[in-house]
DNA sequence: AAGTGGTCTAGACCACTTC
DNA sequence: AAGTGGTCTAGACCACTTT
């Protein structure tokens, strides 16, 4: 059983990269080249090459041709939110923010914000701690039932088309508030923590959180190249 | 200037999706369906599927059609690396590895493993540190130059296809062993610690890093949905 | 003007799933 | 057998870059 013809392509080119016989900054041959050279249509040959492009390898240029990229920085895919954790809602609550919230979610002055306080226990034990905060604009319902349950994502899914969302995550170690400590049991050390900024297509901030992990929790898990599982 | 057709059958379906007009296990209309009902050929709607495929909001079932994927758990991008951060190598040996490092690359007892101890730099003060290990190998020389200067994919390189590898990488805070510290100058602190697993498709451990950054280092950033640039 | 990638057509045959 | 996605062909016209 033989593989289709646009992978054997893609796997030799890729293999010609990979060894050094195609340099960063190099026109890859052309697809009226390679169409010829393979003796098969350019349908087929542009297959492979948006493999490769779909790989970080090369860059299509109108005009030009499929320019050789410089090797990737690590970039990892990392994936939370899977297992079976469900937060347990402690407060939600109308207030004003405080100036970190101010600054990073770019509020009015005197605006308040929803502010979403969960936790996450396992076997009885807190592990992480959440904290959300969206802008709070009068006229729109706070739907508390959907507060509880959602992700970030989902709670604003209604104004927003999903896709057209983009979380910025910082990831760090920190001191947790004292409120944090009292909820997590924790004594004063610094925790892994997240930053999550949601925007929107625009560069609207939308949506603050902040989550502290104690090391009951695990590691975070991230991984790059091949998929995981298959 | 309008979009191109394939994207915005793309922009059709995935809005019907999102609506909620399909659900999660629905199978899509088929190819020859949407080809008639939009007037084009089938490459072009088989192209808008495709995007929609590569987004995860569906999943080709070849004699089955298009079905809809569960909504994704929070998927992030993790990018580090992308800076002129440049390492200064410590040191390169041969050693006999910790029990940890055995457990984690499988190796036999007495086996000996290529050890990479490096230190990153800002501004003159030692922000991160970085040890990597390989199994050692009679008869494969080791390139010292090399290792100076490579990240993990690379060194691996002439043996693996880069595209081939996989790594999985946990994110904790640790405390760093006493080495560690003394070159970091940092007091008994917890730090945002990286560990990586360098794995080969079939699964052979191929090499293990630990790498701890102090708060100078900065946040590790990852984002998800639209690309932050462009 | 010539060459490149970007989009698109109207077919074809295959492997797979369902009925 | 009928319908589905997977692969492939041999063209076409367009927008863009380079000469």
């Amino acid at each position: 059983m033989s593989q289709a013809l646009y992978q054997r392509i893609a796997a030799s080119l890729r293999q010609r990269i990979l060894s050094g016989g195609h340099v960063t900054g190099d026109v890859m041959p052309s697809e009226n080249e390679l169409s010829q050279a393979y003796h098969t249509s350019r349908v087929t040959v542009r297959k492979a090459f948006q493999i490769l492009e779909s790989e970080g390898l090369i860059k299509a240029r109108q005009g030009k041709g499929y320019i050789v990229q410089p090797p990737r920085s690590s970039v990892f895919t990392l994936v939370f939110g899977e297992e079976s954790d469900s937060y347990r809602c402690l407060a939600v609550d109308i207030q004003l923010p405080e100036p970190e919230t101010v600054r990073l979610l770019g509020l009015r002055e005197g605006q308040p914000v929803i502010s979403i306080r969960r936790v996450l226990e396992r076997d009885g034990s807190p592990v992480a701690y959440d904290e959300k905060y969206i802008p709070y604009e009068r006229g729109r319902p706070v739907v508390e039932q959907e507060l509880h349950f959602s992700e970030f994502p989902d709670l604003l899914a209604d104004r927003f088309a999903t896709l057209s969302l983009r979380t910025e995550l910082h990831i760090r170690t920190a001191f947790p508030p004292e409120r944090v400590r009292r909820v997590l049991g924790c004594r004063q050390e610094k925790l892994l923590t997240l930053e999550k900024l949601v925007l929107s297509a625009e560069g609207e901030r939308l949506g603050f959180g902040l989550e502290y992990l104690t090391p009951q929790y695990g590691p975070l898990k991230a991984s790059s190249g091949l998929p995981p599982i298959e």
